[in-house]
DNA sequence: CCCGTTCTGGACGATACCGTCAAGAACCGA
DNA sequence: TCGGTTCTTGACGGTATCGTCCAGAACGGG
């Protein structure tokens, strides 16, 4: 018994999202998003409060959904744990590499743009990190356990640094270059993974 | 035979530089380095044409910078040259990790906020990313020629990925974390590099 | 059919912001 | 000392921005 909304917010929060995403948070302002949207003021403000809560929300949504899609990728037996991998590195790679227009990733934008300022946004870029950390590192270690990369090495360390490489390939990605460049370093890097027993790793 | 400046073009350039290293390009208003610099707009905008102008400068001058000081530290003989990028490395993840306030590097902060939408700035981030990767290319070549790093190896292969992986601890960086997991990633990659005749690197 | 509740559209106030401009100040060579 | 040139100060116009508020619309339970 009330008047029903008449905007659906999902599609609001996608819209909103994509502004922020390619002009950044400070550049976009609530007129871009209410033309955008069609929303009139009343029912922005009344749905999502504030423009600073609205980013928080997006970016809040926009790293679960980035988690989410790894674990999907990443989870299974240790049976071609390596290859799924391998396979989301390089396609993580391809994808920005495609990414012709540079927009790049809203989580490294946004943490670079907003951490300093914002402890929430810092929270949320560091729990994304630390949840996509676990993930490769569980990932190493089931391609240990099926004998694809050394027993030798910490997962825990080979993953960090695959996280490292991963959010290197994606800064790189965004000041252009030739696109084959980014493929090549997510090759050298699973290259240089221990595969057998070779010498001692991340002593 | 003209009334000279009262004010220092490089310490406004530093000043400047620090707001917008800060806040970044779009939450930093004229008025913000005005009042900062005790400038008028007369001497502001006579002096630098515009906001945008102005932090091209800047944006180049630290670029500049940038390659200078790495220039300094990896150019040398090619004895010690694997020591010379290890301190290099390290220096900077410990440098990233000491930052607490979480500001970051300009660079890639710059990178992230502008290279979609300004060509310019895109183009002084692609000319700086490979200058720093040529560098380590020479770096790793000495050290190969020193016989630290295994003759096998493509040069520019390893050194894109260093890159990659600098540029990753300092996006890591901005979300904080515990200050010893960025040196324990530089740790790990530099571990992982072929030291000796070990495997065929970076196939 | 009607009323309470929620939603909508947009006017509104108060700043903030960008870049221009003109009037006057400071300098220095002659 | 004087004139020409450059610099400085800050007022100004026009626009953009944020967030509030309220009058009225739409709905559905009773």
């Amino acid at each position: 018994m009330a008047r029903p909304r008449s905007f659906d917010e999902n599609q609001v929060l996608r819209i909103a999202r994509d502004r922020f995403w390619s002009a950044g948070y400070a550049a976009t302002s609530v007129e871009d998003i209410l033309t955008a949207t069609g929303l009139g003021k009343g029912s922005f403000y009344g749905a999502f409060g504030d423009k600073r809560k609205l980013f928080q929300r997006v970016f809040d949504d926009y790293c679960t959904g980035l988690i989410e899609v790894l674990r999907r990728e990443l989870d299974g037996p240790d049976e071609g744990a390596f290859a799924r991998l391998r396979a989301q590195i390089m396609a993580i790679a391809d994808e920005t590499a495609a990414d012709t227009c540079l927009r790049g990733c809203l989580l490294a934008k946004g943490t670079a743009e907003l951490s300093e300022h914002d402890p929430q946004i810092t929270a949320i870029a560091r729990r994304t990190f630390d949840a996509i950390e676990e993930m490769l590192t569980a990932c190493v270690a089931a391609a240990q356990r099926a004998g694809e990369i050394s027993p030798d090495a910490d997962p825990a360390r080979l993953a960090a640094l695959l996280l490292a490489v991963l959010r290197g390939i994606e800064a790189l990605g965004k000041a252009g270059g030739s696109p084959a460049s980014l493929p090549r370093i997510a090759e050298t890097a699973l290259s240089l993974l221990p595969t057998h027993k070779t010498m001692a790793p991340a002593n």
